[in-house]
DNA sequence: CGGTATCCGGAGAGATACTG
DNA sequence: CAGTATCTCTCCGGATACCG
């Protein structure tokens, strides 16, 4: 989230009844997990079950061992992934989804249809804009 | 987030049937749009008809003259909001959501469904993670 | 295998002052 | 009223090297 800014901005209570104040709050909380570069990518490649570090790091493309690790860690603290040590040599960890994390992917498919239906209208309206401010 | 990063990560073709793949770089892209420190609030504070820019900037609370303009900018670029200038003086200027905005703030919703179900979960499995990790 | 430790650059965001 | 223009700072994310 975009990982980048910290802090949850709320709307004053003006002409609203309250709920856009709250939502504003809720959902952007929910955006400061999800919003990293890596967290979508991380926990879908977690959803079909358990899965190792270095097998992320294939599935993954393009993240680095660094943020794989710094990414995990955050997921797993906010309880969307369970890591599993089994204390063998050569080690071996596996990251799981919670349920929590399932439901999350769920709720996030009105988000991904919406962004299907719209991503052409959105490509044309920058065109637009761009085109009008040389 | 959506500020801070740019670029849309994917997951390389894996056990993925395809549909994680595409889910990871579409969702990313609405994210990055949304995910942007104030553009929810905005957004939201949008939502009810048009607002002024200075309503707005009271509305939005603890936002700065800069990050609500360029905030504005991003909105009215992707065309979720228009901008429509009245030549008087003073000047006035007025932003108003478009169908499409309306149409991201309902499927917001189910995230915003899944915050308010989760997140005393999370906290609860933040302070257990936070406890077991000195 | 599964990580840490370090260094570094760039974008996002804040504060403030000025203007058509 | 509705913005630009600057300057600064933070901190996310990339690259690289090393460790149990």
């Amino acid at each position: 989230m975009s990982q980048r800014n910290t802090g949850v901005p709320s709307l004053v209570s003006g002409a609203d009844g309250g709920s856009h104040t709250e939502m504003t709050c809720t959902v952007m909380q929910v955006l400061e997990r999800v919003s990293s570069k890596w967290s979508i990518g991380i926990l879908l490649a977690a959803m079909d079950g358990p899965v190792r570090f270095t097998e992320l790091e294939r599935r993954v493309k393009g993240i680095s061992r660094r943020m794989l690790t710094l990414t995990l860690r955050n997921l797993e603290r906010d309880g969307l992934l369970v890591r599993t040590v089994y204390p063998t040599v050569p080690p071996k960890v596996e990251y799981t989804a919670t349920d929590m994390a399932k439901e999350l992917y769920d709720s996030l498919q009105a988000l991904t249809a919406w962004a299907e239906r719209n991503l052409e209208s959105i490509a044309a309206a920058r065109r637009r804009y761009d085109a009008a401010t040389p």
